[in-house]
DNA sequence: CGTCAAATTGAAAATTATCAACGAGAGTGG
DNA sequence: CCACTCTCGTTGATAATTTTCAATTTGACG
């Protein structure tokens, strides 16, 4: 939250009550199941985590990338049981908190309050966007946007991540976050590629034509452009 | 929010200074344009509105219907320029207010802010059922899970409707919504219309078979199975 | 060296889009 | 009251995109 605003003193002390517990959780493991009883929400220190959807026929849709500082099972704010499944894609840490320990920081910290949701927008906009990505475009333009949109994100933790990356999702993985199939994935990673647009070496991704991949993905960046003159004050 | 919890006088004052104002939209009027400026908010009173975004290709993606009672334009709360359209499928009333007004709310009434994250992860919930739809689902299902959540939004405002509803969509927006043309959700209305699972007279759907509806369309309704035991005291 | 997940490739099938046309019904101006 | 126009729904034929199935290859790792 400190990259949006100024945390105060009192701010700190109180977001880092939510870090106190720490919990290990390993590539491929499951930290939330749907339809599990839940009540714990989760704060991800290190790694890289996904929330998914399974649905009966068995194919999966993968909702969303975690990195380290998002807030993840969020829903078990609402839900008895969850909605959405949260596996780790790397080895990961991430800290428990309860929803009760939320709700006091709510009470005391109004801006805080607010913050979350603008958090809460962020996220937001950043699904429609792959709603309509997966409603209205092209497997090649889906595929574009998740490469860019994983190398932004990880810019945002990395500075000095410039136009080469370590993806780290297989092209399953790719699949399912797109509504594709992996053998298309396949194709169109190879297609991008042959357009020049980006070079891959085992499991890197260099971006050749940043500019002409952009346009193929029809990209919006959406921790860009923020307002945020109107929040509460500090207490 | 009375439907999820008892709202107490105070609160009941807070939100009402939210609804002092009232704009009258027309069917087809836009409330918010994408990438304009804005700063309000509405709540919406009477009618039945969308919000979309419009690709550069021309095409549209409908991101959410909305309904009385529901807080519309909240990513203004985040961005300078609007990321999403705003426009009345029916004639309708809403009621707009100041991102400040808001702020206020959340400083003075903790656990209104706490609905309104509630809210938030409801709305969120239902993005990632349709998201999960359009990207692993089939036409058919796609099409049959809109009837469905159509019908249990509007039974939601009038207790009293049963199988049988005006959609008030037309083909086009159907297919906006889900990621289809109109004539293929033409196409799937009619096969939807001969497996006997609904029956259509201009506008009007009757569900003949809900069961069956709901097996084809994967459907899960996230207006059910709220725990909202962790709120904070009512202030 | 053997094993296993992941990536790659080709061919055929299924789904969905595109194009083009027509019909029904609502409103509108003469 | 009668063209007239417009939107919306409907239908058929064809094309494009994406999936499915079935191998094969590659690379990491014990």
């Amino acid at each position: 939250m400190g990259d949006l605003v100024t945390i105060t003193p009192a701010e700190h002390t109180a977001l880092a009550r939510l870090e106190e517990r720490e919990r290990k959780v390993r590539r491929g493991a499951t930290l939330q199941r749907a339809n599990d009883r839940v009540g714990e929400l989760f704060i991800l220190r290190k790694g890289t985590m996904m929330s998914s959807v399974l649905l009966d026929d068995g194919s999966r849709q993968i909702l969303r990338f975690q990195f380290p500082g998002d807030m993840m099972g969020l829903t078990s704010l609402v839900y008895r049981e969850a909605p959405e499944t949260i596996t780790a894609l790397s080895d990961s840490v991430v800290c428990p908190f309860e929803r009760s320990a939320l709700s006091e920081i709510l009470s005391a910290h109004p801006r805080l309050a607010a913050l979350m949701m603008v958090y809460g927008q962020i996220e937001r906009a950043a699904l429609t966007d792959r709603l309509a990505a997966i409603g209205r475009t092209s497997a090649k333009a889906r595929v574009a946007a998740i490469l860019i949109d994983m190398r932004n994100r990880l810019r945002m933790l990395d500075k000095h991540i410039g136009n080469s990356f370590m993806l780290g999702l297989t092209q399953e993985e790719i699949g399912d976050a797109t509504g594709l199939t992996a053998v298309h994935v396949n194709r169109m990673l190879r297609q991008i590629e042959e357009e020049g647009l980006i070079a891959r070496e085992n499991g890197r991704v260099t971006f050749l034509d940043e500019g002409g991949l952009m346009r193929a993905a029809n990209y919006a960046d959406r921790y860009e452009g923020l307002d945020l003159s109107w929040l509460p004050a500090a207490r």
